[in-house]
DNA sequence: GGAACTGTACTCGGATACTATGTGTCCGAGTAGTTCTGG
DNA sequence: CCAGAACTACTCGGACACATAGTATCCGAGTACAGTTCC
């Protein structure tokens, strides 16, 4: 029951590309070298994220990633569900959906959502 | 990110302990069975909350495990934290505390811990 | 009849094995600028 | 001088290898109760 690490990186290259708002698109390799994490690695991460529309990726020479239009309103949770999934925390396998232990666990869960759906990484520039 | 199903059984297990509040000891072989899991996997997780206090351990024959005094108090938080440790969630290890990134990932963190606090399985049964 | 012995049912806890997921690397393919070459 | 070829720097994405944590089982040890044996 950890966010992994991939989540961090996500958060901190989407951070970066915010504070940098460049037209020109920023290279995995130096989003990598900002995080000591292998640039091949990160890449995955970030392909994640362009699948979802968050960032665009830009092929060939002086390539790299740029933020998608909107990107003000990219919350914390968006970015968050691209890397871990939508699906709950928590399950209950015997009983399904009607086990009371598993509506006090969703409805916690709903109230850290509801958290990370307020900030924006806007928010931190 | 995910509750791993030990925290499922732990609440089960605590729920089942809660509803039927005899005195006399409730056997592993009895919360397995209602859980079909194998009764030495659940001892191990049993034990985890023996430990921090929660449940007593009786041992030798009509042995098995007994809600501990002041049990009624006892919330989900607690036995979340006896199952996945108390460490938080997220951890940015590049900047450390001071990130402002982190500091939205624990407020949202507490934000459900806080709901987490609220419940305790005395107020399911 | 009562004290000691034996059997049984149970938990305890360490050791071990398996599995899933997260983490990270490698490499071939594709793409778009830049440089070089030949007419 | 300029069009096309070769080169280079970069991303893309699949395949693979490794690390870690979660899941589950097995077994020897300890404990308490019940029944049995023996004096």
């Amino acid at each position: 029951m950890k966010f992994s690490k991939a989540t961090n990186y996500a958060l901190h290259s989407m951070l970066h590309l915010a504070a940098t708002k460049s037209n020109t698109p920023v290279g995995v390799q130096v989003l990598a070298k900002k995080q000591d994490i292998s640039p091949t690695y990160l890449s995955k991460i970030l392909t994640k994220l362009a699948k979802e529309g968050m960032i665009n990726s830009v092929s060939g020479a002086n390539g790299g990633y740029t933020l998608s239009h909107g990107w003000e309103s990219i919350s914390f949770l968006d970015i968050i569900h691209a890397i871990e999934g939508k699906s709950s925390l928590f399950a209950c396998y015997n009983h399904g959906p009607g086990c009371p232990i598993q509506k006090v666990m969703l409805n916690s869960e709903v109230k850290m959502e509801e958290e990370l759906k307020k900030y924006t990484i806007a928010d931190l520039i």
